[in-house]
Formats: C-alpha cells, sequence, structure tokens
DNA sequence: CAGGAATGTG
C-alpha cells in the first residue's frame, strides 16, 4: 500500500519519508494505512479504492496479481522495452522502492540516463526513499551524461542519507568522480571509506588509467596488494593499460607474468589488453606472439594488432592484417579499424588509401563520428588537402578540443599560418579551453607571421592557463621570439626552462644561427654538451646552419666530420645542404658539385639551390644553369629558381635569354611572387611593396629615402652622369632598386623609431644584392643597427656591415 | 546493486 502513503505523505505528514530510516518507514506505512481511504486524492488512489471495495478476496488476488506484474516489470526492462514497462509501472498498485529501483535501472540500461534521473527526482517527490540500491544506478547515469552538477547533488543527498558508508555506493561515486576527471574528489571518497572492497581500488586504478595518469594508476595497483587484495581480471586490464600508457615495457612485462599465475591467460580482454601493451611499448612481435593465441579473435583484437603496426611506423603490415581479417576471419572492418588504419594512409602519402577509406565509411554509415572525422582531417591535412579538410570540419557536429587542434595543424602543415591564427581566435570565442597540443600546434605558424606584439599576446595566454612548465611549448615560444626578431627574450624564456630537453638547446643554437652569431652557437654546443645532454641530428643541422650562415668554415667542417666520427649519428641531406652552403662561401663551385657529386644521398631540389646560390654568387651563369634545371626537374613550380637566373641574365645584358625565362613561366602559369616588406609600428604592421606610394606617411619616407641615398652615393640618377657606366645604369634600370620595399620599410622605420634604437624591418622574399649594400652604408651613416628579416635568416647591418657576411 | 579491452590533435 506504498502509493496510498506516498499520497498520504505528500500531503498530511511534513516529515518526509527520505528522513526516515526502512524501519521506520515499514512502521509508518502500517499505521497510516487504515487512513487512506480518506485521505485519497489522485486517481490512481480513486482506482485502488474501488478495487478495495470489491472485498478481501480481491485483495489476495491483487497480492498476486503485483507478484506477476512484478515478474513482467522486470521482463520488460530486460528486454528493453521501457515504454510498456512505464506504462506497466503506472498501472500497478503497490509500488515500492524495489519497483522504482526496477525502472531507474532499466533507464539506466537502455541508455536513457536523464529519464534515469528524473525518475529518481519523481521517486523522492513522491515518498520513496531511494536506497543503496538506487543511487549505483542514478550515479552511472549522472556519469553517462558527464553531469557533475546532478552528480554533486546526488552525492550530496546520499551522504545525508548516510548511505555513503555504503561500499557500492562509494564505488559508484568513486568512477563517477574519476571519469568526471574530478580525481581529488574521487581520492577523497576513497580515502574516507571505511571498507574498500576489490572494486574500489580497481576503480581507482581504471580511474587513473582514464584520465592518463597511469603512474598513480601502477602505483595503487601495487598498494592494493598490500592490503590483502587479489588482483583480478580487472585490476590486470588497468595495470596493462597504465604500463602503455606510462611506456613501461618492465611494468607490462611484470603483469603479464601476474596474467600467468592468476591462470587469465586465455581470458580475451586480458589477451587484449597485453597485445595492446605490447603494441603501445613498441615490441610488436611480442604483440603478434599474443595475437596468435588469441582464440576466437574478436574485431576489437585485430583493431589492437593492426593499430599497434600503425603505432610501430609498419603501415604495409598494418594493412596486410586488414586483408587477413577480413580473409581468415570473415570479419568486416569497423569505425575503429578505419581510425587505426588512417594514419597508416598519412603516413605512406597514400591519398587514395584514405579516399577509399572515407568512402567506406560513409557507404557502411559510419559517419557522422567524431573520432573517425577527426583522423580524417588529419588524413586530408597532411596530405595536402585542405579544402577536403576544412569540408569535414565544417560539418562536425560537437566538434571537441581535439578536433580544432586536428583543423588548425591541417592549415600549419599546408602553410596557411593566417587560416591557423584564424581559427585560434575562431577557437577562442567558444567554450573550448586551448591546451598544450594548441599552443605546440599554433606556434610555428605564430613564428612565421606573427608580428612581436601578436607573439607576445599568445605568450602572455600561454603563462595565463599555466602552460609555461610544458618544455614542448616553451621550446615554441623560445622559436617563435626569435623568429619575432626578439632574441633577448627568446633567451630569457630559454634560460627559465626548468626542464630543458635537447630540443630546448637545438632551438636555442638555432636562434643564433638565424641570427647570425655562429660562435654563441658554438659556445651553446659546448655548454649543452657539458650538462650532458647527447646532441642528435638536429643539433648539428643548427649548429652547421650557425656555421654556414656565419661564414665559420673550419668549424663547420669540424663538426660535420665528428658527427659520426664522435656522436655515431649518420649526416642526413639536410646536413650535407649546410655543407654546400659552407661551400658556396669559399667560393669554389667546382668543390661543391663535387661534394653534391660524391655524397651518399640523392640530392633534392635544396642541395641544387645551395648551388643555384652559390653560382650566382660567383656569378656563374653556366653552373646556374646547370643547377637550375636539377631544381626545377625536381619542384616545376620553383618560382625563385626562375627568377635568380633570369635576373643573371639581365646583369649579364642577355635579355633575350630573360624573355625567354619569362616566355616559360608565363607557360608554366607562374607568377613572380610579389616582394613586400612590412614594419611593426605601435602593434600596427605597415606593408610596402616596390616602388610603393600608397602610406599616408609617404611624402615624409620618399624625403628621407633620398637623402639617404644621395648620402651613400646611390642616386645614380643625379650624381653619376659624370662618370656615366651604360651597363651599371641598365642594370639598376632594369630593376629600380632605388626605391624597393624594403628601402621604404626601413625609411619609414627610421623616422618611427627613437634614435639609438634597432629597425626592424621583414621581407617575404630574399633581399637583392643592392639593397643589401645599401643598407650596410645607411646602418653606417645612420649608426643605428638595421634589422632585415628574410624567409632564412636575420640579417643585422651595423657600422656597414652584415651579420649574414655578405652571403645569403 | 558497482568496476573492464581496440579510436583522433603537437
Amino acid at each position: 500500500m506504498t502509493a496510498a502513503l506516498s499520497v498520504h505523505n505528500r500531503f498530511f505528514n511534513s516529515n518526509t519519508p527520505e528522513n526516515l530510516s526502512r524501519k521506520q518507514l515499514r512502521i509508518s506505512e502500517k499505521n497510516h494505512n487504515p487512513g487512506f481511504e480518506i485521505n485519497a486524492r489522485s486517481s490512481k488512489s480513486t482506482h485502488l479504492r474501488k478495487k478495495q471495495a470489491r472485498g478481501s478476496k480481491v485483495a489476495v488476488e491483487t497480492k498476486a496479481q503485483n507478484f506477476n506484474h512484478t515478474r513482467a516489470l522486470q521482463e520488460l526492462v530486460g528486454s528493453g522495452s521501457m515504454d510498456r514497462a512505464l506504462y506497466l509501472f503506472e498501472k500497478m498498485n503497490c509500488v515500492d522502492t524495489f519497483l522504482w529501483n526496477v525502472m531507474i535501472r532499466g533507464f539506466v540500461d537502455n541508455g536513457l540516463l536523464r529519464e534515469a534521473i528524473n525518475f529518481y527526482h519523481r521517486m523522492v517527490c513522491e515518498g520513496f526513499r531511494a536506497d543503496y540500491f538506487t543511487y549505483p544506478f542514478v550515479i552511472k547515469a549522472c556519469t553517462g551524461l558527464l553531469s557533475l552538477v546532478d552528480g554533486e547533488k546526488v552525492h550530496a543527498k546520499l551522504v545525508k542519507c548516510g548511505l555513503d558508508l555504503d561500499v557500492y555506493v562509494c564505488n559508484s561515486v568513486i568512477v563517477m568522480y574519476m571519469k568526471l576527471e574530478c580525481v581529488e574528489c574521487a581520492e577523497r571518497v576513497f580515502d574516507e571509506m571505511l571498507v574498500r572492497d576489490l572494486v574500489s581500488w580497481n576503480s581507482m586504478i581504471g580511474g587513473y588509467c582514464r584520465v592518463g595518469d597511469g603512474l598513480s594508476s601502477l602505483i595503487f595497483f601495487k598498494e592494493m596488494q598490500k592490503y590483502g587484495m587479489k588482483h583480478d581480471r580487472f585490476s590486470l586490464i588497468s595495470g596493462l593499460g597504465a604500463s602503455s600508457t606510462v611506456g613501461c615495457l618492465k611494468c607490462g612485462k611484470e603483469i603479464h607474468c601476474q596474467v600467468i599465475r592468476s591462470g587469465l591467460e586465455m581470458d580475451f580482454m586480458v589477451q587484449t589488453s597485453l597485445l595492446d601493451m605490447y603494441g603501445k611499448c613498441g615490441k610488436v612481435d611480442y604483440a603478434e606472439r599474443v595475437f596468435n593465441r588469441i582464440f576466437p579473435r574478436s574485431i576489437i583484437a585485430w583493431n589492437a594488432m593492426i593499430g599497434g603496426y600503425v603505432l610501430n611506423a609498419r603501415f604495409l603490415e598494418s594493412f596486410s592484417c586488414l586483408k587477413k581479417m577480413k580473409e581468415v576471419d570473415k570479419l568486416n572492418p569497423d569505425h575503429i579499424t578505419m581510425i587505426n588504419l588512417l594514419p597508416s594512409c598519412t603516413q605512406l602519402g597514400a591519398l587514395l588509401g584514405g579516399k577509399s577509406i572515407h568512402g567506406y565509411a560513409i557507404r557502411k554509415g559510419f559517419l557522422p563520428h567524431l573520432v573517425l572525422e577527426t583522423a580524417l582531417i588529419d588524413m586530408y591535412g597532411v596530405c595536402g588537402e585542405l579544402k577536403k579538410a576544412e569540408q569535414i570540419f565544417e560539418i562536425i557536429t560537437g566538434k571537441n578540443l581535439v578536433s580544432w587542434n586536428a583543423m588548425i595543424a591541417a592549415y600549419v602543415q599546408n602553410g596557411q599560418n593566417k587560416d591557423a591564427m584564424k581559427l585560434f581566435l575562431d577557437l577562442w570565442s567558444k567554450p573550448l579551453i586551448p591546451d598544450a597540443i594548441t599552443f605546440a600546434t599554433l606556434l610555428p605558424a605564430y613564428a612565421e607571421i606573427a608580428t612581436l606584439s601578436e607573439g607576445m599576446q599568445i605568450h602572455a595566454l600561454i603563462t595565463k592557463l599555466g602552460l609555461v612548465s610544458n618544455t614542448f611549448i616553451s621550446n615554441s615560444v623560445v622559436y617563435m621570439y626569435t623568429k619575432c626578431g626578439d632574441l633577448q627574450t627568446a633567451r630569457i624564456i630559454f634560460g627559465g626552462i626548468l626542464c630543458k630537453d635537447v630540443v630546448s638547446w637545438n632551438v636555442i643554437i638555432m636562434a643564433h644561427a638565424i641570427h647570425g652569431l655562429g660562435k654563441f652557437s658554438i659556445q651553446l654546443f659546448s655548454e649543452m654538451r657539458n650538462k650532458g645532454i647527447k646532441p642528435n641530428g638536429s643539433t648539428f643541422l643548427s649548429l652547421l646552419s650557425s656555421c654556414s650562415i656565419s661564414g665559420l668554415v673550419d668549424e663547420g667542417w669540424n663538426y660535420f666530420n665528428s658527427m659520426r666520427k664522435e656522436y655515431g649519428i649518420d649526416p642526413g641531406i639536410e646536413h650535407y645542404g649546410c655543407m654546400i652552403d659552407l661551400l658556396g662561401r669559399t667560393r669554389n663551385l667546382d668543390l661543391a658539385k663535387r661534394f653534391i657529386e660524391e655524397m651518399p644521398l640523392v640530392p633534392t631540389a635544396r642541395i641544387w639551390g645551395s648551388l643555384l646560390t652559390a653560382s650566382r654568387k660567383n656569378n656563374d651563369i653556366v653552373s646556374a644553369e646547370f643547377a637550375a634545371r636539377h631544381v626545377l626537374s625536381l619542384t616545376h613550380d620553383n618560382t625563385g629558381s626562375y627568377v635568380l637566373l633570369s635576373n643573371m641574365y639581365a646583369e649579364a645584358g642577355r635579355w633575350e635569354d630573360v624573355e625567354r625565362i619569362k616566355g616559360i613561366m608565363v607557360k608554366e602559369g607562374l607568377e613572380k611572387t610579389t616582394s613586400y616588406s612590412s614594419f611593426e609600428k605601435n602593434g600596427k604592421t605597415h606593408w610596402f611593396i616596390n616602388q610603393d606610394r600608397t602610406h599616408s606617411e609617404n611624402y615624409m619616407i620618399y624625403n628621407v629615402l633620398d637623402i639617404l641615398l644621395r648620402k651613400i652615393g646611390e642616386d645614380i640618377y643625379i650624381h653619376n652622369v659624370s662618370k656615366f657606366n651604360p651597363s651599371s645604369l641598365l642594370k639598376k634600370m632594369a630593376k629600380s632598386p632605388e626605391h624597393h620595399s624594403v628601402r621604404l620599410a626601413i625609411s619609414f622605420g627610421l623616422i618611427s623609431t627613437t634614435i639609438g634604437n634597432p629597425v626592424l624591418v621583414r621581407n617575404n622574399t630574399r633581399i637583392c644584392e643592392d639593397c643589401h649594400n645599401a643598407v650596410k652604408k645607411i646602418s653606417k651613416i645612420t649608426k643605428r643597427e638595421l634589422i632585415v628579416r628574410d624567409p632564412k635568416v636575420f640579417h643585422h647591418f651595423r657600422n656597414g656591415c652584415c651579420s649574414c657576411g655578405d652571403y645569403w
């Protein structure tokens, strides 16, 4: 007669039943029954009253009927017919806590989580006491909804009822907090438990695993044995997961031994975890051994095996594994198979493979699927199909941070730095908070195009979000400041990195390289070795670049030769590239050519490009043609090579050849890159193109520039007429460099800054010979440091000299 | 009545 009680309590009893104990509840139930008919208000009660009026015989029947109803209700719930269960529930007249629990559990089991919570509220409202059977279900519903708000309310309620003493209830609360990433709350609940069972421990181990704290997971895994808990399959599975996140093969192997000792070797979930662990710890052969013992092999085991191959860069094997899966076990790939295989396509550059996976996913109805779509963005991004990546990103509903990060990465990988920055600002307006990966992805874009003030803003943001202690991020910040021209700040931040890794050192060595401070690079390199940091290939790339940029020829050769001898590092193609630059500086073109011939690697476009630069510096048109031919056979759209060659022809007065190159470029659809220079003033960037007259301070800029040019004797039109030299005049007229963008920007920079301060100008193309000469002289007569950033390096012009040693 | 294996971004 509980329904009656509920009605009664609702209207006449302020002492709500949830404040009473189970025993008290039963007593009050009895006591209030007699008054039932008078107090009845609801239609349910009226219905009951009519039934009861038919006499005691009917009452007995009702009891039996209720018993049948209960069984029917359980069956309906079990089969997932929640609507019919609800109908029956509403019809039943003797509802009690047990039946409410059956309903709530049914909702949870059938994924109707919100309904489960609503039903719990209704249950409490109608005066039923939620018991220690109710709460695990309700908490599970909150967990599934990822609703911390609901969860905390329910938790508070159950503490009030004293149900926080129940092990089952507490275990479910732990799982909830862990899944909602409130690790500290879970820890507190765990700590305050008077009795902990196996599930309590397993929930902690599994919870830490889930939030990525493999170390704590392993600590709890070891700790629980001290409390007399024996690991079961759940503990072992979580322990294996923790070993893979930490990447601790030793831990994994130990747990493998425990698996064998516990006789769980043939447990298929444990097997899958083992296989996964070995794959993630880099032991594919062990994984294969485990895999071969699994029978029957589920799609999950196959997926784990495929994932293992992909993770260990054995891409082709991942595809043959897929083939075997289809042929041997007649299993169809699912969405996780696709997610696993997409990185294989990405790494192999197999766009066609990636597209067919996309097609398969569409045909099979796997889409929309957030993770799969993100993997597709990555694949299309790396394969250069930016439009496709954008399309997928557009249609994703419920984008999470990973999706945003993937799209930002796609832009950066394709050199669309501006779009990456724009997308980041877009993300900033969303309720998502960028993380370390966002910045690690984004910072290279900032390094390429951000102004110093933009760079400082992003740095402030990183600091605000507490990501400065992340070495990966700090390294990128150092590089960004370097590329923004602020080597001073780059140094300070480098000095502040607490855990400097090899990348930190490589970055700071490279920073000094691109600012033409080779001696400092060398000093930093020896400092690094003294600190016991082992240099890698990239270290030498930074070091050799520095030697080449600063013209430290002997040092460069010494380091190059020491690479293999002292450090056991085989020089890569990039290292050879640096050496060719170095040889180019010595003006020994024949040696450079022989070096290319004799090197054990196939020359790339960059190698031939270095020879082309060297040929230009030597004014050796034949070598330049030779180098350019090679560059263009490898990259058809290398505009720079055409322009360089064309300029050489022009200087030699070979106008037919200039026209010929022009013709080829037109035929190939190539346009000469428009050179522009920029100068940042008060956070605003001012742009200039050659002969630009659009700037608001145009008059002043040209006046100042003309004075400067006259002072340095480059105003050939006015002063050099007497020493008329037709070929030199022709040369200058062809390019009219006296109003090149870089000079305009420097002129504007000089009038926009205080005397004594350096002027920093950015160029999108390499500075021409004439301007380089002119800027050197301007630095001398103005007594200012003039800094020009080109696509590769910073030219520091000081007192008539440039840090690049006139070779760039 | 509670807990578990394979999945995307640097």
